[in-house]
DNA sequence: AAGCCGGGGTA
DNA sequence: TACCCAGGCTT
């Protein structure tokens, strides 16, 4: 096919999805403002989150952070309490940085080049296209998950598509497309598309307007298409967790800056590999962590092993909680101590716990799975602040 | 190129 | 269970 024929396929192409989407688009909260403030806004969320789940998010953090500058000048746990609950944490911290540098690099007016935008912490190829394309009307393409699947059936790819060099064939193929479109429609088009007609199972292919010219479709190949890879395993684990509850406080600690979870509170726990995580070593375990907490303490916590004998437990298990993440499972159980006072004035000076009232847990940021254990054992609701 | 980083909905 | 979702960052 020559450029002129190629050209024209594609503006047709990109034509065909615009019209449609006009006539079939849902009513987003996000589809209300070209501000590529609330774009970035919605654009963070929504990676790798669904549409439905991110909504009342959108709507309390614009409420509470409307713009550039309150965001740049919010405290870090604010916006960390407003994103409790979304995941993938980091987003809120370079949602933060990028409110800052558009303050500091910008005098408060958002970049509208590529490179100015691709340059703020958090926006990668995708979100810098969606930025592009529909905030500003720029022909850049965006390419997600739903736009890999649409246009992988579309020119009947059946690479893997997680394949840098696939993904590559597929954004060029993209960037020609919405190069002969109107941006701002095309790129919203081709990932309604995909939320709605070309989905992952069950694809709508009789109602969808690219149908004619989707090579998929004419080959009958559309339920083989997109090809993943196989991801690896999830490693599994068991986390012994500390229930010390004394005079209406209740010991928590913070996580590391860094790594699963940064800087969010939790239960003083243990993490151990789920094949050695019998019953006994759960109790050691529990043990081991009450005794650093509480260094100088040990006479009086009955030991769980002592002269070679295995003890009556000296924990009960109050609560168990599973939640699997991306790339691990954890199996959280709830151990508390049996028949001994813990002495508080005892804790050790470099733990990174401490006591805390519990009319005050609604405070701190939680992860999901102690939101729900806090639930269970205290019927608390620790998500959102009082 | 591969691993890390949350949480929820669906078949 | 397993898959997938409007991905980005780090090594």
């Amino acid at each position: 096919m020559n450029l002129r024929k190629t050209s024209e396929r594609l503006a047709v192409f990109a034509h065909n999805l615009e019209v449609w989407y006009g006539q079939n688009k849902r009513a987003l909260p996000w589809r209300e403002t070209t501000d590529p403030y609330r774009i970035l806004v919605s654009e963070t969320m929504l990676q790798q989150t669904r549409v439905e789940t991110v909504i009342p998010y959108y709507h309390r953090f614009l409420e509470r952070f409307p713009d550039v500058q309150s965001l740049a000048s919010a405290a870090e746990e604010d916006v960390m309490k407003i994103w409790q609950g979304l995941g993938y944490y980091s987003r809120a911290r370079n949602l933060k940085r990028a409110a800052a540098a558009v303050l500091a690099d910008y005098q408060g007016v958002f970049p509208n080049t590529v490179e100015d935008v691709r340059a703020l912490p958090g926006v990668g190829p995708y979100t810098t296209g969606a930025v592009m394309s529909i905030a500003f009307n720029q022909p850049v393409a965006a390419v997600d998950g739903n736009v890999l699947r649409v246009v992988s059936r579309y020119l009947g790819i059946e690479d893997p598509i997680d394949d840098p060099a696939v993904k590559r064939v597929i954004s060029e193929h993209t960037q020609r497309a919405v190069e002969q479109s109107t941006p701002r429609l095309f790129t919203q088009a081709l990932m309604e598309l995909g939320a709605m007609v070309c989905t992952p199972r069950k694809p709508q292919c009789l109602t969808c307007p690219i149908q004619d010219d989707c090579t998929a479709f004419q080959e009958a190949r559309v339920a083989r298409i997109p090809v993943k890879r196989p991801k690896p395993q999830r490693k599994r684990l068991t986390v012994v967790a500390l229930w010390i509850e004394q005079d209406g406080q209740l010991l928590v600690e913070q996580r590391q800056g860094e790594g699963l979870l940064a800087n969010m509170w939790q239960l003083p726990s243990v993490e151990l590999e789920v094949d050695n995580a019998p019953e006994l070593s759960l109790q050691l375990l529990a043990e081991t962590r009450l005794q650093h907490l509480f260094p100088g303490y040990t006479d009086d916590v009955p030991t769980v092993v002592r002269e070679g004998t295995v003890q009556p437990q000296a924990f009960a298990e109050i609560a168990t909680a599973k939640h699997v993440f991306t790339h691990l499972e954890w199996m959280v159980r709830v151990l508390r101590p049996i028949g001994f006072p813990v002495k508080t004035e005892t804790m050790g000076r470099t733990v990174n716990a401490r006591f805390v009232p519990i009319s005050d847990l609604p405070r701190l940021v939680w992860p999901k799975v102690y939101v729900k254990i806090l639930h269970d054992v205290l019927r608390i609701d620790v998500a959102s602040p009082t």
